[in-house]
DNA sequence: GCGACAG
DNA sequence: ATCTTGTCGC
């Protein structure tokens, strides 16, 4: 596989938009029939929040577009859900109670398209063997990466500091105007990634990247062993550690009592990452390894470098990237 | 100032 | 992630 691709990035918004321009007058379609189109129903969410963003509601139908259960939904256009209503019976549509009355009858779910998504999940499984686990040397420095979005686009930031996370040497942003592809859970390296690719190859080019790199996101605990954390350290080959806030998927081993270790976060038969308290008074974290680095250095690392609840180079870059995105 | 909880 | 405001506790 050429390295190139693993950061090509489909345009899913305009994917989804077009793909709206296929439901015919007089039938209508549920958010999750156009994320199965696309290959995936988890992408339910996503669709609807691009419909809420849709700038030219002339163009693409997204009144069409309903609850599977055949609720009406929301409109954000102007006259919100009244004027879906009014436009769906003018074409024809029967609504009740602010529910579709044949839905089974004039729901079109028949979409032509070559479904993107689960291409997507095979350059994610083909990530796996690309993933080196390795000691790494105790870092001299290590920084941390995150991305804040705001009215005039997503800004990446990049802050390294020194190997305690105490001084800030150095910060970097990267601002992008429009962000493409929409949070999907389990594809959130599909939206962030070009963003943060595009930032360290920069700071690669002049000043050179620090020892380690904490994500805000996960590493291997992921579906498809292929977090934000995994993606970006393989394309960068460069060691990665994914610090997370809720546990994505896999379950946290039961060690029983006695046993003051961070827990184990197991999925299927693999030990994938490790909750760790970093902060006496907050919920645990979890971390796992995105790439080039070993899952108990990557958790003594995360303890090591945080004050508060997140790694003290994470919290100064979402610092960062927040400051210049709003 | 930071985070849990609310919603 | 963001929209948004506040209370409570350390």
């Amino acid at each position: 596989m050429d390295k190139r691709d693993l950061t090509k990035v489909p345009d899913l918004e305009k994917i989804i938009l077009n793909l709206l321009l296929q439901i015919p007058e007089g039938m209508v379609t549920s958010y999750k029939d156009v994320a199965n189109a696309l290959g995936d129903g988890a992408a339910a969410r996503a669709v609807g929040t691009v419909m809420a963003n849709n700038e030219e509601p002339k163009k693409y139908p997204c009144w069409r577009v309903v609850r599977s259960n055949g609720e009406v939904g929301n409109y954000s256009a102007s006259g919100g859900r009244e004027a879906k209503i009014e436009k769906m019976k003018k074409e024809g549509i029967e609504v009740e109670e602010g529910t579709i009355k044949n839905f089974s009858e004039v729901r079109y779910d028949d979409y032509e398209i070559d479904p993107p998504l689960p291409r997507l999940r095979e350059i994610q499984n083909g990530l796996e063997r690309m993933v080196k686990l390795e000691q790494s040397e105790p870092p001299e420095s290590v920084a941390g990466v995150d991305v804040s979005y705001g009215p005039d686009g997503a800004v990446a930031a990049y802050v390294e500091m020194d190997n305690r996370g105490e001084e800030v040497v150095y910060r970097k942003t990267f601002r992008e105007e429009r962000v493409k592809f929409p949070y999907i859970p389990g594809y959130l390296a599909f939206r962030e990634l070009p963003l943060l690719n595009n930032l360290l190859e920069e700071v690669r080019g002049s000043r050179g990247l620090s020892d380690v790199i904490f994500v805000d996101g996960n590493g291997l605990i992921h579906p498809r062993k292929a977090g934000l954390a995994t993606h970006l350290g393989v394309v960068l080959e460069h060691p990665t550690i994914g610090v997370a806030k809720k546990l994505l998927c896999g379950e946290i081993e039961d060690d029983g009592p006695g046993e003051d270790r961070d827990r184990k976060v197991r999925l299927e038969e693999d030990i994938v990452g490790l909750e760790v308290k970093t902060f006496a008074r907050a919920n645990p974290v979890y971390v796992s390894v995105g790439n080039r680095i070993m899952l108990d250095q990557a958790g003594e690392l995360t303890r090591k470098v945080s004050t508060y609840k997140l790694p003290e180079p994470i919290r100064q870059a979402h610092k960062a990237a927040k400051s210049r995105a709003t």
